[in-house]
DNA sequence: GCGGTTACGTAACAGCGTTACTTCATCGAA
DNA sequence: TTCGATGAAGTAACGCTGTTACGTAACCGC
Protein backbone atom coordinates (compact mmCIF):
# COMPACT_ATOMS: atom_id res chain seq x y z
CA UNK A 1 0.00 0.00 0.00
CA UNK A 2 1.11 3.35 -0.68
CA UNK A 3 2.28 5.99 1.88
CA UNK A 4 -1.12 8.00 2.88
CA UNK A 5 -1.07 11.58 3.71
CA UNK A 6 -4.78 11.74 5.11
CA UNK A 7 -4.67 12.50 8.78
CA UNK A 8 -3.71 16.23 10.38
CA UNK A 9 -2.36 13.76 12.93
CA UNK A 10 -1.98 10.51 13.28
CA UNK A 11 -1.45 10.52 16.69
CA UNK A 12 -4.41 12.41 17.74
CA UNK A 13 -6.65 9.19 15.50
CA UNK A 14 -4.37 6.94 17.34
CA UNK A 15 -5.24 7.39 21.07
CA UNK A 16 -8.82 7.74 19.86
CA UNK A 17 -8.76 4.77 18.65
CA UNK A 18 -6.90 3.25 21.44
CA UNK A 19 -9.96 4.89 24.23
CA UNK A 20 -12.06 2.86 22.07
CA UNK A 21 -10.81 -0.37 21.62
CA UNK A 22 -10.03 -0.41 25.69
CA UNK A 23 -13.49 1.00 26.30
CA UNK A 24 -15.29 -1.81 23.91
CA UNK A 25 -12.60 -4.74 24.05
CA UNK A 26 -11.12 -4.44 27.70
CA UNK A 27 -7.15 -4.08 27.99
CA UNK A 28 -6.65 -7.62 25.50
CA UNK A 29 -8.20 -5.99 22.84
CA UNK A 30 -6.06 -3.00 22.82
CA UNK A 31 -2.86 -4.65 20.81
CA UNK A 32 -0.42 -2.52 18.07
CA UNK A 33 -2.21 -4.16 14.96
CA UNK A 34 -5.90 -3.54 15.66
CA UNK A 35 -5.12 0.02 16.68
CA UNK A 36 -3.11 0.34 13.17
CA UNK A 37 -6.13 -1.42 11.24
CA UNK A 38 -8.64 1.12 13.13
CA UNK A 39 -6.85 3.95 11.71
CA UNK A 40 -5.99 2.58 8.46
CA UNK A 41 -2.35 2.62 9.21
CA UNK A 42 0.29 0.21 9.99
CA UNK A 43 2.20 -1.11 13.12
CA UNK A 44 4.88 1.23 12.92
CA UNK A 45 2.91 4.36 13.58
CA UNK A 46 2.97 3.73 16.86
CA UNK A 47 6.79 3.53 16.73
CA UNK A 48 6.99 6.86 15.32
CA UNK A 49 4.56 9.00 17.48
CA UNK A 50 4.28 7.54 20.67
CA UNK A 51 7.84 5.36 20.96
CA UNK A 52 6.11 2.37 22.25
CA UNK A 53 3.20 1.01 22.88
CA UNK A 54 3.75 1.77 26.70
CA UNK A 55 4.06 5.56 26.20
CA UNK A 56 0.72 5.79 24.18
CA UNK A 57 -1.01 3.77 27.29
CA UNK A 58 0.87 6.38 29.39
CA UNK A 59 -0.39 9.06 27.23
CA UNK A 60 -4.43 7.79 28.00
CA UNK A 61 -3.84 7.26 31.55
CA UNK A 62 -2.86 11.06 31.46
CA UNK A 63 -6.26 11.92 29.67
CA UNK A 64 -7.78 9.82 32.09
CA UNK A 65 -6.62 11.54 35.40
CA UNK A 66 -7.42 14.74 33.34
CA UNK A 67 -11.02 14.10 32.59
CA UNK A 68 -11.36 12.56 36.36
CA UNK A 69 -9.79 15.57 37.85
CA UNK A 70 -12.31 17.69 35.48
CA UNK A 71 -15.06 15.25 37.03
CA UNK A 72 -14.20 16.40 40.18
CA UNK A 73 -14.05 20.14 39.54
CA UNK A 74 -17.34 20.06 38.63
CA UNK A 75 -18.44 19.69 42.45
CA UNK A 76 -18.73 23.08 43.82
CA UNK A 77 -18.46 23.91 47.19
CA UNK A 78 -21.86 24.22 49.30
CA UNK A 79 -22.40 25.79 53.17
CA UNK A 80 -22.52 22.10 54.00
CA UNK A 81 -18.80 20.29 53.20
CA UNK A 82 -19.79 17.00 54.28
CA UNK A 83 -22.13 16.71 51.33
CA UNK A 84 -19.19 18.37 49.05
CA UNK A 85 -17.40 15.53 50.12
CA UNK A 86 -19.82 12.77 49.45
CA UNK A 87 -20.77 14.68 46.46
CA UNK A 88 -17.16 14.04 45.14
CA UNK A 89 -17.31 10.71 45.89
CA UNK A 90 -20.42 9.91 43.40
CA UNK A 91 -18.39 12.05 41.13
CA UNK A 92 -15.23 9.40 41.72
CA UNK A 93 -17.36 6.45 41.41
CA UNK A 94 -19.65 7.82 38.79
CA UNK A 95 -16.55 8.70 36.44
CA UNK A 96 -14.94 5.06 37.29
CA UNK A 97 -18.12 3.76 35.92
CA UNK A 98 -18.31 5.65 32.93
CA UNK A 99 -14.59 4.26 31.65
CA UNK A 100 -13.98 0.80 33.14
CA UNK A 101 -11.32 -0.33 31.37
CA UNK A 102 -9.46 3.18 31.63
CA UNK A 103 -9.93 3.20 35.68
CA UNK A 104 -8.49 -0.34 35.66
CA UNK A 105 -5.49 0.68 33.56
CA UNK A 106 -4.93 3.84 35.56
CA UNK A 107 -4.63 1.86 38.52
CA UNK A 108 -2.89 -0.92 37.48
CA UNK A 109 -5.78 -3.69 37.65
CA UNK A 110 -5.10 -4.28 34.25
CA UNK A 111 -1.40 -4.53 33.08
CA UNK A 112 -0.84 -3.33 29.37
CA UNK A 113 2.24 -4.00 28.01
CA UNK A 114 4.21 -4.33 31.41
CA UNK A 115 3.00 -0.43 31.43
CA UNK A 116 3.90 1.38 34.92
CA UNK A 117 3.31 5.32 36.13
CA UNK A 118 6.37 7.24 36.68
CA UNK A 119 7.29 9.31 39.47
CA UNK A 120 5.50 11.96 37.33
CA UNK A 121 2.71 10.35 36.46
CA UNK A 122 1.84 9.76 40.37
CA UNK A 123 1.92 13.77 40.88
CA UNK A 124 -0.24 13.51 38.03
CA UNK A 125 -2.75 11.32 40.79
CA UNK A 126 -1.83 13.88 43.72
CA UNK A 127 -3.53 16.50 41.85
CA UNK A 128 -6.52 15.22 41.00
CA UNK A 129 -7.27 14.84 44.70
CA UNK A 130 -6.55 18.59 45.10
CA UNK A 131 -10.71 18.82 45.37
CA UNK A 132 -11.48 16.72 47.87
CA UNK A 133 -8.39 17.64 50.22
CA UNK A 134 -10.35 21.19 49.75
CA UNK A 135 -13.46 19.78 50.51
CA UNK A 136 -12.61 18.35 53.27
CA UNK A 137 -10.62 21.29 54.60
CA UNK A 138 -13.60 23.53 54.86
CA UNK A 139 -15.88 20.14 56.96
CA UNK A 140 -12.90 20.45 59.06
CA UNK A 141 -13.52 24.66 59.39
CA UNK A 142 -16.76 23.92 59.65
CA UNK A 143 -16.39 21.79 63.07
CA UNK A 144 -17.89 18.51 61.18
CA UNK A 145 -14.52 16.72 61.22
CA UNK A 146 -12.13 16.72 63.72
CA UNK A 147 -9.14 17.93 64.14
CA UNK A 148 -6.91 16.60 61.86
CA UNK A 149 -4.63 17.19 58.31
CA UNK A 150 -7.15 17.10 55.54
CA UNK A 151 -4.51 15.81 53.29
CA UNK A 152 -4.27 13.04 55.15
CA UNK A 153 -8.34 12.37 55.66
CA UNK A 154 -8.88 12.77 52.17
CA UNK A 155 -6.18 10.01 51.24
CA UNK A 156 -7.84 7.88 53.23
CA UNK A 157 -11.04 8.62 51.56
CA UNK A 158 -9.79 8.27 48.30
CA UNK A 159 -8.31 4.72 49.51
CA UNK A 160 -11.45 3.35 50.52
CA UNK A 161 -13.03 4.81 47.06
CA UNK A 162 -10.19 3.10 45.10
CA UNK A 163 -11.12 -0.18 47.42
CA UNK A 164 -14.56 -0.17 46.48
CA UNK A 165 -14.56 0.92 42.72
CA UNK A 166 -12.13 -1.45 41.96
CA UNK A 167 -13.95 -4.39 43.80
CA UNK A 168 -16.88 -3.50 42.36
CA UNK A 169 -15.19 -3.57 38.50
CA UNK A 170 -13.33 -6.45 39.45
CA UNK A 171 -17.07 -8.25 40.28
CA UNK A 172 -15.86 -9.14 43.83
CA UNK A 173 -18.67 -7.55 45.35
CA UNK A 174 -21.96 -9.73 45.07
CA UNK A 175 -23.35 -11.56 47.76
CA UNK A 176 -26.22 -9.66 49.88
CA UNK A 177 -24.71 -6.37 49.30
CA UNK A 178 -24.12 -5.05 46.07
CA UNK A 179 -21.97 -2.44 45.47
CA UNK A 180 -24.43 0.38 45.33
CA UNK A 181 -25.33 -0.79 48.94
CA UNK A 182 -21.66 -1.27 49.78
CA UNK A 183 -20.71 2.58 48.53
CA UNK A 184 -23.37 4.21 50.34
CA UNK A 185 -22.77 2.22 53.98
CA UNK A 186 -19.11 3.67 53.16
CA UNK A 187 -19.81 7.04 52.37
CA UNK A 188 -21.74 7.28 55.86
CA UNK A 189 -18.84 4.71 57.79
CA UNK A 190 -16.12 7.17 56.08
CA UNK A 191 -17.71 10.61 57.42
CA UNK A 192 -18.29 8.55 60.66
CA UNK A 193 -14.86 7.79 60.75
CA UNK A 194 -13.84 11.47 59.99
CA UNK A 195 -15.18 12.82 63.26
CA UNK A 196 -18.95 13.61 61.41
CA UNK A 197 -22.16 13.18 63.54
CA UNK A 198 -23.74 10.22 62.51
CA UNK A 199 -27.12 11.30 61.88
CA UNK A 200 -26.05 14.85 61.21
CA UNK A 201 -24.04 12.43 57.93
CA UNK A 202 -27.63 11.07 56.78
CA UNK A 203 -28.79 14.67 56.25
CA UNK A 204 -25.79 15.49 54.15
CA UNK A 205 -26.40 12.11 52.59
CA UNK A 206 -29.17 13.00 51.23
CA UNK A 207 -28.16 16.11 49.72
CA UNK A 208 -25.26 14.78 48.08
CA UNK A 209 -27.41 11.85 46.03
CA UNK A 210 -29.59 15.23 45.12
CA UNK A 211 -26.61 16.88 43.58
CA UNK A 212 -25.71 13.63 41.24
CA UNK A 213 -24.71 14.14 37.96
CA UNK A 214 -27.02 12.93 35.61
CA UNK A 215 -24.06 11.37 33.09
CA UNK A 216 -20.35 12.28 32.21
CA UNK B 1 14.98 -35.64 24.68
CA UNK B 2 13.39 -38.72 25.59
CA UNK B 3 10.35 -38.87 27.70
CA UNK B 4 11.15 -38.21 31.85
CA UNK B 5 9.45 -40.56 34.54
CA UNK B 6 11.11 -38.69 37.82
CA UNK B 7 8.56 -36.62 39.02
CA UNK B 8 5.84 -38.20 41.26
CA UNK B 9 3.57 -35.66 40.36
CA UNK B 10 4.62 -32.93 38.00
CA UNK B 11 1.42 -31.27 38.76
CA UNK B 12 2.81 -29.78 42.04
CA UNK B 13 6.33 -29.31 40.91
CA UNK B 14 4.36 -27.05 37.85
CA UNK B 15 2.36 -25.09 41.28
CA UNK B 16 5.82 -24.36 43.15
CA UNK B 17 7.67 -23.11 40.02
CA UNK B 18 4.51 -21.19 39.29
CA UNK B 19 4.46 -19.80 42.65
CA UNK B 20 8.35 -18.82 42.47
CA UNK B 21 8.81 -17.31 38.87
CA UNK B 22 5.36 -15.42 39.92
CA UNK B 23 6.91 -14.01 43.09
CA UNK B 24 10.39 -12.98 41.62
CA UNK B 25 9.69 -12.17 38.33
CA UNK B 26 5.94 -10.41 38.54
CA UNK B 27 3.51 -11.53 36.52
CA UNK B 28 5.00 -10.92 32.98
CA UNK B 29 7.89 -13.75 34.03
CA UNK B 30 5.15 -16.38 34.48
CA UNK B 31 5.13 -18.26 30.79
CA UNK B 32 4.48 -21.38 29.87
CA UNK B 33 7.78 -22.07 28.48
CA UNK B 34 9.53 -20.56 31.61
CA UNK B 35 7.64 -23.00 33.48
CA UNK B 36 7.89 -25.75 31.26
CA UNK B 37 12.44 -25.16 31.07
CA UNK B 38 11.96 -24.52 35.30
CA UNK B 39 10.60 -27.82 35.66
CA UNK B 40 12.44 -29.42 33.06
CA UNK B 41 9.65 -30.43 30.51
CA UNK B 42 8.11 -29.51 27.70
CA UNK B 43 4.98 -26.54 27.37
CA UNK B 44 2.15 -29.13 27.09
CA UNK B 45 2.67 -30.35 30.42
CA UNK B 46 0.73 -27.27 31.56
CA UNK B 47 -2.05 -28.57 29.66
CA UNK B 48 -2.42 -32.21 30.42
CA UNK B 49 -2.54 -31.63 33.99
CA UNK B 50 -4.41 -27.94 33.92
CA UNK B 51 -5.33 -27.64 31.03
CA UNK B 52 -4.47 -24.03 30.41
CA UNK B 53 -2.37 -21.36 31.83
CA UNK B 54 -5.35 -19.56 32.90
CA UNK B 55 -6.71 -22.33 34.84
CA UNK B 56 -3.12 -23.39 36.75
CA UNK B 57 -2.91 -19.77 37.70
CA UNK B 58 -6.55 -20.02 39.14
CA UNK B 59 -4.98 -23.28 41.47
CA UNK B 60 -2.65 -20.41 42.64
CA UNK B 61 -4.92 -17.84 43.42
CA UNK B 62 -6.95 -20.92 45.53
CA UNK B 63 -4.00 -21.47 46.99
CA UNK B 64 -3.42 -17.76 47.86
CA UNK B 65 -7.10 -17.72 49.04
CA UNK B 66 -6.61 -20.53 51.57
CA UNK B 67 -3.11 -18.86 52.55
CA UNK B 68 -5.35 -15.56 53.53
CA UNK B 69 -7.69 -17.31 55.14
CA UNK B 70 -4.98 -19.28 57.33
CA UNK B 71 -3.09 -16.32 58.47
CA UNK B 72 -6.35 -14.27 59.19
CA UNK B 73 -7.40 -17.66 61.06
CA UNK B 74 -4.48 -17.54 63.31
CA UNK B 75 -5.99 -14.33 65.20
CA UNK B 76 -7.22 -15.27 68.29
CA UNK B 77 -10.39 -13.88 69.76
CA UNK B 78 -9.89 -11.65 72.87
CA UNK B 79 -11.56 -9.82 75.36
CA UNK B 80 -11.31 -6.79 72.95
CA UNK B 81 -12.92 -7.66 69.82
CA UNK B 82 -12.00 -3.82 68.20
CA UNK B 83 -8.23 -5.13 69.00
CA UNK B 84 -8.88 -8.34 67.44
CA UNK B 85 -10.40 -6.62 64.10
CA UNK B 86 -7.35 -4.19 63.32
CA UNK B 87 -5.23 -7.27 64.51
CA UNK B 88 -7.10 -8.82 61.36
CA UNK B 89 -6.19 -5.96 59.47
CA UNK B 90 -2.42 -6.39 60.45
CA UNK B 91 -2.66 -9.83 58.78
CA UNK B 92 -4.47 -9.01 55.92
CA UNK B 93 -2.00 -6.37 55.29
CA UNK B 94 1.28 -8.53 56.17
CA UNK B 95 -0.11 -11.91 53.92
CA UNK B 96 -0.71 -9.19 51.16
CA UNK B 97 2.55 -7.28 51.38
CA UNK B 98 4.84 -11.38 51.98
CA UNK B 99 3.14 -11.99 48.56
CA UNK B 100 2.60 -8.83 46.79
CA UNK B 101 2.25 -10.60 43.23
CA UNK B 102 0.26 -13.16 44.31
CA UNK B 103 -2.36 -10.70 45.36
CA UNK B 104 -2.23 -8.60 42.58
CA UNK B 105 -3.30 -11.37 40.31
CA UNK B 106 -5.93 -12.70 43.24
CA UNK B 107 -7.76 -9.09 42.70
CA UNK B 108 -6.86 -8.59 39.27
CA UNK B 109 -4.46 -6.28 39.52
CA UNK B 110 -2.81 -8.17 36.75
CA UNK B 111 -3.95 -9.66 33.84
CA UNK B 112 -2.80 -13.70 33.88
CA UNK B 113 -3.81 -14.40 30.35
CA UNK B 114 -6.94 -13.16 29.96
CA UNK B 115 -7.66 -14.97 33.64
CA UNK B 116 -11.10 -14.14 35.27
CA UNK B 117 -12.50 -15.56 38.68
CA UNK B 118 -15.36 -17.62 38.67
CA UNK B 119 -18.43 -17.57 40.49
CA UNK B 120 -16.86 -20.54 43.03
CA UNK B 121 -13.47 -18.62 42.81
CA UNK B 122 -16.10 -15.73 44.69
CA UNK B 123 -17.44 -18.26 47.21
CA UNK B 124 -13.86 -18.84 48.15
CA UNK B 125 -13.18 -15.15 48.49
CA UNK B 126 -16.53 -15.11 50.97
CA UNK B 127 -15.23 -17.84 52.88
CA UNK B 128 -12.55 -15.68 53.43
CA UNK B 129 -13.53 -12.84 54.92
CA UNK B 130 -15.75 -15.26 57.85
CA UNK B 131 -12.90 -14.06 60.53
CA UNK B 132 -13.50 -10.31 60.08
CA UNK B 133 -16.90 -10.62 60.47
CA UNK B 134 -17.19 -12.87 63.63
CA UNK B 135 -14.66 -10.33 64.89
CA UNK B 136 -16.92 -7.76 63.91
CA UNK B 137 -19.95 -8.98 65.37
CA UNK B 138 -18.27 -9.53 68.64
CA UNK B 139 -17.51 -5.96 68.79
CA UNK B 140 -20.70 -4.80 68.11
CA UNK B 141 -21.95 -6.88 71.12
CA UNK B 142 -19.55 -5.82 73.12
CA UNK B 143 -21.34 -2.65 72.45
CA UNK B 144 -17.67 -0.77 70.85
CA UNK B 145 -19.80 -1.29 67.19
CA UNK B 146 -23.12 0.64 66.77
CA UNK B 147 -25.69 -1.82 65.59
CA UNK B 148 -25.86 -3.08 62.16
CA UNK B 149 -24.92 -6.02 60.12
CA UNK B 150 -21.79 -7.33 61.16
CA UNK B 151 -21.24 -8.46 56.94
CA UNK B 152 -21.70 -5.53 55.77
CA UNK B 153 -19.20 -3.73 58.58
CA UNK B 154 -16.87 -5.98 57.91
CA UNK B 155 -17.39 -5.78 53.82
CA UNK B 156 -16.87 -2.38 54.04
CA UNK B 157 -13.21 -3.07 55.76
CA UNK B 158 -12.02 -5.18 54.02
CA UNK B 159 -13.14 -3.11 50.47
CA UNK B 160 -11.12 0.07 52.51
CA UNK B 161 -7.94 -2.35 53.11
CA UNK B 162 -8.12 -4.10 49.89
CA UNK B 163 -8.01 -0.34 48.38
CA UNK B 164 -5.01 0.50 50.27
CA UNK B 165 -3.03 -2.66 50.05
CA UNK B 166 -4.03 -2.44 46.09
CA UNK B 167 -2.30 1.43 45.78
CA UNK B 168 0.44 0.54 48.05
CA UNK B 169 1.16 -2.16 45.90
CA UNK B 170 1.19 -0.39 43.20
CA UNK B 171 3.16 2.52 44.28
CA UNK B 172 0.56 5.24 44.31
CA UNK B 173 1.10 6.18 48.35
CA UNK B 174 3.79 8.50 48.08
CA UNK B 175 3.55 11.99 49.27
CA UNK B 176 4.19 12.90 52.82
CA UNK B 177 2.12 10.26 53.88
CA UNK B 178 3.75 6.42 53.23
CA UNK B 179 1.52 3.28 53.51
CA UNK B 180 2.77 2.72 56.74
CA UNK B 181 0.87 5.82 58.36
CA UNK B 182 -2.04 6.04 55.85
CA UNK B 183 -2.91 2.07 57.04
CA UNK B 184 -2.79 3.16 61.10
CA UNK B 185 -4.49 6.07 60.23
CA UNK B 186 -7.38 4.28 58.67
CA UNK B 187 -7.78 1.58 60.84
CA UNK B 188 -8.59 4.12 63.65
CA UNK B 189 -11.17 6.11 61.28
CA UNK B 190 -12.74 2.72 60.38
CA UNK B 191 -13.33 1.58 63.78
CA UNK B 192 -14.72 5.29 64.37
CA UNK B 193 -16.99 5.17 61.71
CA UNK B 194 -17.89 1.66 62.84
CA UNK B 195 -19.22 3.45 65.89
CA UNK B 196 -16.68 2.76 68.35
CA UNK B 197 -15.31 5.96 70.50
CA UNK B 198 -12.44 7.85 69.01
CA UNK B 199 -10.28 7.71 71.99
CA UNK B 200 -11.01 3.61 72.81
CA UNK B 201 -9.93 3.15 69.74
CA UNK B 202 -6.49 4.22 70.45
CA UNK B 203 -5.58 1.61 72.96
CA UNK B 204 -6.99 -1.33 71.16
CA UNK B 205 -4.94 0.01 68.17
CA UNK B 206 -1.79 -0.60 70.44
CA UNK B 207 -2.74 -3.75 72.22
CA UNK B 208 -3.24 -4.97 68.04
CA UNK B 209 0.18 -3.12 67.00
CA UNK B 210 1.59 -5.45 69.86
CA UNK B 211 -0.18 -8.74 68.26
CA UNK B 212 1.17 -8.29 65.10
CA UNK B 213 2.76 -11.90 63.81
CA UNK B 214 6.42 -11.13 63.29
CA UNK B 215 6.62 -13.08 59.81
CA UNK B 216 4.24 -15.33 57.56
C1' DG C 1 14.91 22.90 -7.88
C1' DC C 2 17.27 20.36 -4.22
C1' DG C 3 19.07 18.00 0.10
C1' DG C 4 17.82 16.74 4.67
C1' DT C 5 14.50 15.37 7.78
C1' DT C 6 10.65 12.98 8.98
C1' DA C 7 6.73 9.67 8.46
C1' DC C 8 5.41 5.69 6.83
C1' DG C 9 5.20 0.73 4.97
C1' DT C 10 7.28 -3.92 4.38
C1' DA C 11 9.21 -7.65 6.28
C1' DA C 12 11.17 -9.92 9.68
C1' DC C 13 12.50 -11.61 14.63
C1' DA C 14 11.68 -13.45 19.04
C1' DG C 15 8.38 -14.82 22.10
C1' DC C 16 3.68 -15.88 23.54
C1' DG C 17 -0.57 -19.47 24.35
C1' DT C 18 -2.36 -23.25 22.22
C1' DT C 19 -2.99 -27.55 19.65
C1' DA C 20 -2.58 -31.67 16.35
C1' DC C 21 0.16 -35.60 16.13
C1' DT C 22 3.47 -38.98 17.67
C1' DT C 23 6.00 -41.76 20.98
C1' DC C 24 6.62 -44.24 24.90
C1' DA C 25 5.83 -46.13 29.58
C1' DT C 26 2.76 -48.21 32.47
C1' DC C 27 -1.08 -51.27 33.81
C1' DG C 28 -4.78 -54.79 33.54
C1' DA C 29 -6.44 -58.92 31.38
C1' DA C 30 -6.22 -63.10 28.82
C1' DT D 1 3.70 -63.73 29.85
C1' DT D 2 2.26 -61.36 26.27
C1' DC D 3 -1.10 -57.89 24.29
C1' DG D 4 -3.97 -54.01 24.06
C1' DA D 5 -5.47 -49.75 26.19
C1' DT D 6 -4.65 -45.67 28.61
C1' DG D 7 -2.48 -41.63 29.49
C1' DA D 8 1.46 -38.64 29.93
C1' DA D 9 5.05 -36.61 27.60
C1' DG D 10 7.56 -34.45 23.47
C1' DT D 11 7.85 -32.29 18.66
C1' DA D 12 6.42 -29.10 15.64
C1' DA D 13 3.50 -25.99 14.07
C1' DC D 14 -0.28 -22.07 13.90
C1' DG D 15 -1.60 -17.54 14.76
C1' DC D 16 -0.93 -14.00 17.61
C1' DT D 17 1.88 -10.40 20.14
C1' DG D 18 5.45 -6.17 20.58
C1' DT D 19 9.31 -4.55 18.36
C1' DT D 20 12.83 -3.21 14.94
C1' DA D 21 15.95 -2.84 10.59
C1' DC D 22 15.50 -1.14 6.29
C1' DG D 23 13.71 1.06 2.20
C1' DT D 24 10.86 4.74 0.28
C1' DA D 25 8.19 8.65 -0.43
C1' DA D 26 6.61 13.09 0.99
C1' DC D 27 7.42 17.41 2.97
C1' DC D 28 10.35 21.91 4.31
C1' DG D 29 13.95 25.34 4.13
C1' DC D 30 17.33 27.11 1.09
Amino acid sequence: MSPRRIDPTLATALLEAAARLLAEEGAAGLTTRRLAAAVGASTTAVYTHFGGMDNLVRAMVHEGFARLHRRMSTVRATSDAVADVMALGYAYRANSLDHPQLYQVMFGSAALGGFALSEGDRQHGKYTLQPLVDAVARATEQGRFRAGDPLLVAQNMWIALHGLVSLELGGYLIDPYDADVCFEAQLRSLMAGAGDDYEATAASLARARRRRSPRA
